[in-house]
DNA sequence: GTCTATATTCAGATAGAC
DNA sequence: GTCTATCTGAATATAGAC
């Protein structure tokens, strides 16, 4: 029962973490023009005058949360190796993706909503990186077709699909809750459109599943 | 070559859409709170007095806009009639959506905001008429499946899936444009998109398509 | 119905004490 | 590093002439 004083007790975790977290938060709710540094600075529990202190300029916080979002999209997308089954990796791709939008809607929206304004401080790194890890996971898909593992599908429209279907779970979460008549999706209605997903995409490239 | 007197000039049109259509644009581009009735009026071509004359206040604007966009998502879906052949109801219905996504990138950016932000506008539309229009396409499917003209999916998945993919093509240009390494997306772009999605729908759906 | 001019509110950013 | 108080610009909305 004694709470040891070495531990950080959770309100006094770096204050940068605490404001980015709130900025994704209000970023998300609110879109980019519509977020107020005085909204963040509340959700945060500081001063306004703090997060020019941390980040200089609102625009310079808000880019902050969207790299630090890019990140988590390539790893769901790493999965995908030459050297493994396509189908238990295709899943598990899905997988991931799926469970960044149930865990980190925010992260997801405050993206789409840059993409939504044609992605002006994103041009740099669409045109980069993001086409070089495309590039790469389209490799690993031409390569199990040539082995006959998978039917001869485009792979870039494959990944496209994966991306827009689980991505719909953050950014549409008001029509499909109205839809499931629901307050709040639970995780196995997550489950469910995974499961539903990775069987529209495996039989849709003709990958062939494990019947258990 | 003679311009006939009566014929309304482009720039006369009813105020009210040349309005809309401003509106629409701008909201796209800047989302609701970044959207200015200044930007709006300019882009019209009238003061901004003007607007609040004809809408009030720029919700009401926004509003329009939005319940604009909705009328138009529900045709697609519409095609989506029991005794049609699935193969070819479905294929058009997937085309019929990637056509709003190609001709009306405005609309569904705005729209796509509004979800972003928990479309607090759209409460009621979600939760009456929006799940009555999905209700009669989910009944059209199970049809389907009780004819075995289609595997036994969950036809809110299939649905869900088909709005995501065609959706994408409004939301995400800039990332999909990165990808294909072009300033502007071209028609033979969205018909390999569109055929792409309609193969992987069909297949992953069990449905027999023509070979043709 | 259409315009100019203006009232009012509130945002991002900063100054300066502690 | 953290706070209070304040500056400055820009947005929505309106008043009132024409």
């Amino acid at each position: 029962m004694n709470t040891p004083m070495i531990t950080v007790p959770q309100t006094q975790r770096p204050v940068r973490e605490r404001i980015l977290e709130a900025a994704e938060a209000v970023f998300a709710e609110s879109g980019y023009e519509g977020a107020t540094v005085t909204d963040i600075a509340a959700r945060a529990g500081l001063p306004k005058s703090n997060l020019h202190y941390y980040f200089g300029t609102k625009e310079a916080l808000y880019e902050a949360v969207l790299f630090n979002t890019l990140s988590m999209w390539d790893d769901a997308f790493q999965v995908l190796r030459a050297e493994r089954d396509p189908a238990e990796a295709l899943a598990e791709c899905i997988r991931l993706k799926m469970d960044l939008s149930r865990k980190r809607p925010n992260a997801n929206k405050v993206m789409t909503g840059e993409m939504l304004q044609g992605a002006p401080r994103l041009n740099t790194f669409l045109n980069t990186t993001l086409r070089d890890q495309v590039a790469q996971s389209m490799a690993v898909l031409n390569h199990w077709i040539e082995l006959g593992k998978m039917d001869a599908v485009s792979p870039m429209h494959v990944l496209l699909s994966i991306w827009a279907m689980t991505q719909q779970y953050a950014d549409y979460n008001p029509p499909i809750k109205a839809l499931l008549e629901k307050e709040e999706l639970e995780e196995r209605d997550y489950d469910a459109a995974t499961d539903a997903i990775v069987q529209l995409v495996l039989r849709g490239c003709g990958v062939p599943q494990a019947t258990a």
